[in-house]
DNA sequence: GTTGAAATCATACTTCC
DNA sequence: GGAAGTATGATTTCAAC
């Protein structure tokens, strides 16, 4: 899943779609100065290589209750962490990333739920139940200033076709 | 922004819409057993009143060369930052996130790049360009287990119609 | 990648509850 | 205030090129 060759093209079709997923294929082919049906194979294509992972709407999180934001350093007793706890991190609905480190800690977790207290319940089941955890520190987001998942589409670095 | 009202059917419209936001106003309301025009416009009322901020396709970084992912965490001379740091911090391109959190440090800045070799440019120009920052200490990603920005959508605290 | 045609969809307007 | 019905123009989709 690194080697493949994506041109101008492409890159143009996943900077529109990282902008506006629900763009109809009609919009994005006007913007591309394509026939519609070339755009679409080439959608299709960039699903079908694992290029395009998913289409998702961002939700205000305020609005629908969900105003603690929070990153859980997790240290466990097997070192680098083993699949079973990766599984059992990623289930827990509230984690939105688990991402293995550098450093003192093995793991680095986000989490977003409604307030402390729910918090603090999910550190009292979900997360004493994953074994080899041997430590937590929890680090809470006060206010965010940006948050996306944009990967930056640079044109220069990649090959044409 | 957070005394927006959602009822069960709203709920429902987010929930499928952050599992695919390319899906069909028409598919979208026959999952709702409506009539596709009383969907389309909850769905353009959910718009105006921010609680869907944005419809967004998510790349595999790998794809695209940005290979590598890292968090910084920035400590800064006033204390708490200040919204022309804010400002400075989130025109980074590479950077994804920026966060106001408790603890030692001030930011906790998420940002992907394509090698460790462009984080320390960055780290060389971008960063140090910003005034008042003290001190940085990185930490790099090795492996993401899970990564998305889903919100759990809990239908029985929420009002209903 | 494009064209063309049939099926399907988006959406604005009206009516209904 | 919604939601459903309706009509028209746009879009999707797939064949053949």
């Amino acid at each position: 899943m690194d080697s493949v060759t994506l041109d101008r093209i492409d890159l143009e079709i996943l900077d529109h779609l990282q902008k506006n997923s629900r763009m109809s294929n009609a919009d994005l082919s006007r913007e591309l100065g394509m026939a519609p049906s070339g755009v679409l194979e080439r959608v299709k294509k960039l699903e079908q290589k694992g290029v395009l992972i998913q289409y998702t709407a961002r939700v205000n999180p305020e609005a629908v209750n969900q105003n603690l934001l929070a990153f859980i350093f997790i240290k466990v007793a097997d070192g680098l962490g083993c699949d079973e706890t990766d599984r059992l991190l990623a289930a827990i609905e509230a984690v939105q990333e688990v991402h293995h480190i550098t450093g003192e800690d093995c793991y680095l977790v986000k989490i977003r739920v409604a307030s402390s207290n729910e918090l603090m319940q999910l550190m009292r089941t979900a997360f004493r139940d994953i074994p080899n955890i041997i430590s937590t520190r929890t680090t809470i987001v006060l206010e965010t200033v940006k948050e996306n998942q944009h990967i930056v589409i640079q044109r220069e670095t990649q090959d044409d076709k």
